[in-house]
DNA sequence: TCCCATTCGATGTGATCACAATTATTATAT
DNA sequence: ATATAATAATTGTGATCACATCGAATGGGA
């Protein structure tokens, strides 16, 4: 039943791995030769898997220069975050009318989850937990396109929380924003779970900016 | 000034503009040593730009049992469409706020282009010219990452109209549209733009599906 | 006649090599 | 000393080949 994967394909899981965890920072050359001896691969699966993650827009190549990883500046950010919430709001409407009761227990159970992980400190599972929790209520949506989009987009996201920090006085007001979209899901209000969505994206958004700003005054 | 193409940068383009045309349908499988001869390059390239298209979504591939391209039904036009208004609607609000008389002078010029176009029959060359419209009113949004996704989407639902065509009785609901779209535009109106937009882009996916389903009707 | 196993052909994947383009380095001249 | 040109290294790109995998055709047995 598992899906068949190619040398290729797992170059690809472990280039991502490595820009996920900071191995392979913004805007790093990834070299073919160099990446093949790091995963103990030959050069053509790291080929493959680059140009794949470049149709994916998480790398960046230049014909005849080689590729990198892509940079990420505020604007970017911003462009990226105009998107998703439109996608976000999209699906959480979407989601609020067709999800099922089943559905609903397993979204409000990974809220626990993540309160559990939050308490205990492990803010690292909490952000995890928290993708789960908001994929699970798109995932009701039935939307496969959109969910792999946010996918992807997410995978960036939390490159750049890895990096640059989320800010800690956050926590409680997601749990609050969550409690309140658990709400609208249970009484299928689409309205109200889409405006919650907005602005429960729109305040990441402006959290990261935030973050960036410091990093970038720190660095400078 | 013109960016360096590689091989397997042109192959791409061809395959796309073969799905584009009819050349490779919907489903059809692409093997690479065929692909190679067809185009006269090695199977390298095509390689190469099989893999990147799978990135792109134009293209799915499971490993060991080659690629083909996508097949698209009722669904996945619908949950493009979700995306697509969700996207288009965010960047026609923005576009209102920041076009300039400039922009705004373009995106007219193309509007009376497209009614030359469609007055003397060429209707080929006005779902062309429709797309620059459009397009050209996002570009004001600004938003250059939000401009690739909608462009990928683009080029396959262009596939789809060019094999189950369009249906001509639309051509004056665009007109008006259009208009309205403009006056949004000129007023700096992102309220009007965004709605009107929204509308616009349901349109042509109810007409879409209409057409799909005349197909599938004649095909069964 | 139908079903399962075997075999064979077709095709994707991975490896190695030769070449071309780019970038860094060095040398030379002003 | 600086700038420019020539040269050398690095690295991406394209080609060819060997192998693994998949699917279809074939044949034998119940």
């Amino acid at each position: 039943m598992d899906e068949p994967l190619s040398l290729a394909d797992s170059v690809k899981d472990m280039i991502r791995a490595d820009i996920l965890d900071g191995g392979l920072d913004f805007g790093a050359r990834l070299r073919i030769r160099e990446l093949a001896t790091r995963y103990g691969a030959s050069p053509m699966p790291v080929r493959e898997a680059l140009r794949s993650l470049v149709g994916e827009g998480l790398v960046a190549a230049v014909a005849n220069k080689g590729a990198r990883v892509v940079t990420v500046d505020a604007d970017y950010i911003r462009h990226l975050f105009t998107i998703r919430i439109a996608v976000e709001v999209a699906l959480a409407r979407q989601a609020a009318l067709a999800i099922d009761d089943a559905g609903l227990a397993e979204v409000a159970a990974l809220e626990q989850e993540r309160l559990a992980a939050v308490a205990r400190g492990d803010f690292a599972g909490g952000v995890a937990i928290n993708q789960r929790f908001h994929r699970r209520i798109y995932e009701a949506a039935g939307n496969a396109e959109g969910l792999l989009l946010l996918d992807r987009h997410w995978l960036l996201l939390a490159a750049i929380w890895s990096r640059y920090g989320y800010r800690p006085e956050r926590l409680g007001g997601v749990a609050s924003d969550h409690d309140h979209i658990l709400r609208a899901l249970a009484e299928r209000d689409g309205d109200a779970c889409g405006v919650m969505t907005a602005a429960h994206v729109t305040k990441a958004r402006q959290d990261m900016l935030a973050q960036l700003a410091v990093h970038e005054a720190r660095t400078r």
